[in-house]
DNA sequence: CGTGTAAGGAATTCTGACACG
DNA sequence: CGTGTAAGGAATTCTGACACG
């Protein structure tokens, strides 16, 4: 499951969320996905569920931020 | 297991196999991945398995359409 | 038979930016 | 703040064929 094997464009249609949704959660340090030599993204089952989490706790309010506390604090 | 998420360059470095025989064991009928709409290969874990079992095989002599009535009469 | 390779095209992904608010 | 989008480029994959044997 921490295998780092899937593309984001499946990880789009497994979440629902949008690429851009899934590289923003990225780039605000909430998610680590691998990178291919070319430097495509590869994400895990476990990396998934984290991003539905994440999306989940966004729906109920929270800020990226507030949520990288929390994710730290754990 | 059963999730078609992985491309053919993913399934090439977890097998050590290359390209072409991933997509000869599926000309052979011997490994069912899914497509894209775009058409891109989609494997599972259960895939890379399979996969790696018929290179095994392959190794001690047998043949893919023997390999095949071997699947069929499991 | 099983696999390598060059060829051209198509699908997928990447980044940085502008936009809205 | 979080997300949509158009833009141009780059990485990845696809197919059909020729080659060897």
């Amino acid at each position: 499951m921490k295998n780092k094997v899937i593309q984001i464009g499946v990880v789009s249609e497994l979440t629902g969320l949008s690429e851009r949704q899934i590289r923003y959660y990225e780039d605000r340090k909430l998610v680590f996905p691998e990178r291919s030599r070319g430097g495509v993204r590869k994400y895990s089952f476990e990396d998934i569920q984290i991003i539905m989490e994440i999306h989940s706790k966004m729906s109920n309010g929270f800020h990226t931020l507030e949520l990288k506390r929390m994710m730290a604090g754990s």
